[in-house]
DNA sequence: CCAAAGCAAGAGCACTGCTCTCGTTTTCGT
DNA sequence: ACGAAAACGAGAGCAGTGCTCTTGCTTTGG
């Protein structure tokens, strides 16, 4: 299917990738805001005009720099997850080697990270296409926690939870086909959250003057969250 | 000092005041990015540059409306802190209180949240003047967790920490006067950040097609934000 | 009372996203 | 192999933006 298909084509998805390649560098220099079709245009040395054959407007060029921004953050933290041998490292340990992963990617790429957990952009509405890469970071400490529950290592959670939580979790589970507790698959999207809470604050400047040792701060956050979803602390 | 200094001076603090007002209807409406001053001094029957009198420049107009949403979503929790009667309420209703208030807060005006907790905007550097009505939220929650610690009602974690993290809590203890222990500062201000993480994963659309029932999650991880505190859930 | 300071308005600059048109080039069905 | 159709690049142009500068007017205060 990619195959020579012509010229033409192979110049298209070339000059696509220049242009998120260049709105990418300035999206890192200045932020989303500050992203420019003209500067584009200008930098990759055509008419600005013409830029509108490949991205017919500001808002989808941004939505494919989002789509870019979440399958890289979800690979950072799939390759943060393998990194290390498979059932050789503790799943609290291959928790935390997500987060940390996560949180190595986002502060290596702040404006990305911003563009795609920041606010939305005012016109734009997520497409079906950004849905499944978002997902990637969840469905990998979703992973973790499913192995820790098949090796019997986790320790769910007997509370009582509202009907409606409960069919919400698990629907998610069922979407996705992991068999989970639906009290272990609530915590889960809770931690997920609130991951990105800690990211957030820290990436946006909230943490300024109130916490100085960051990495540390976040390593004891994250695994009080593993805690919080069952995963048991290896001693 | 605000007595009758002149006619110019009421006039000057009016007008002010009318701005920020015509500039949060437009921030309500649209959003920050599609904020413009030229749309507000038009909507006020004013020209552009005349604006330019009251706010040097737009990022001075949002600092302004920044400061006012930080004490907006202060007074928000301060209040639902204090709409039942004092000690007669236990501290993790009170918590719940706090979080629910916010949370309200925050669903009623979606793009003032975002202007304080979303990505922050290029070319801004939060002023002095930010620091301290940020800081509201975060005060009432440490001063309920204070008080049940003061009441015995606080079940300290007893775990190891490393010694950058709790001299960064006691730090903030001592800065606020607040007497409490390293481990509950530090989970406190864990809690805090992943409030918001949760907030904002709601509002900026990452629930969609997750979760459904978004009160009653909340709801949910908010209580279980309060027991990693050391709150001790009443029976 | 009059200079000084504060103020409003208009014109203008450089920039933005986006559209339309026009001439050229490539593709593809016959 | 040819000719219609589609894709393409460039330029001009529109409406809008933040911001500055200049020009008059009004209030203030010594």
């Amino acid at each position: 299917m990619t195959a020579i298909r012509g010229a033409r084509e192979r110049a298209r998805s070339e000059i696509t990738e220049a242009i998120k390649a260049e709105a990418r560098a300035q999206l890192a220099a200045e932020g989303a805001a500050k992203l420019s079709l003209r500067a584009v245009a200008r930098e990759l040395g055509m008419a600005s005009s013409a830029l509108y054959r490949y991205f017919p407007s500001r808002d989808d060029l941004l939505t494919a720099l989002i789509v870019d921004a979440y399958n890289a953050i979800g690979e950072a933290a799939e390759r943060a997850r393998d990194h290390r041998g498979a059932a050789t490292v503790s799943p609290v340990d291959r928790w935390t080697a997500i987060c940390t992963g996560v949180r190595a990617w986002a502060l290596a790429h702040p404006h990305e990270y911003a563009l795609i957990y920041g606010s939305p952009v005012p016109g734009y509405r997520a497409p079906r296409t950004t849905t499944e890469p978002a997902a990637r970071v969840g469905l990998a400490l979703i992973g973790v926690v499913r192995e820790a529950h098949a090796a019997g290592a986790l320790k769910e959670p007997a509370e009582p939870l509202p009907d409606p939580v409960v069919a919400d979790a698990l629907a998610l589970g069922a979407e996705h086909g992991v068999e989970l507790p639906g009290a272990v698959l609530t915590r889960l999207v809770g931690a997920w959250a609130q991951l990105f809470g800690l990211l957030s604050f820290e990436l946006f400047g909230q943490f300024q003057n109130v916490i100085e040792a960051r990495t540390e701060f976040f390593e004891q956050a994250v695994l009080q969250l593993a805690r919080s979803v069952g995963l048991t602390t290896p001693r």
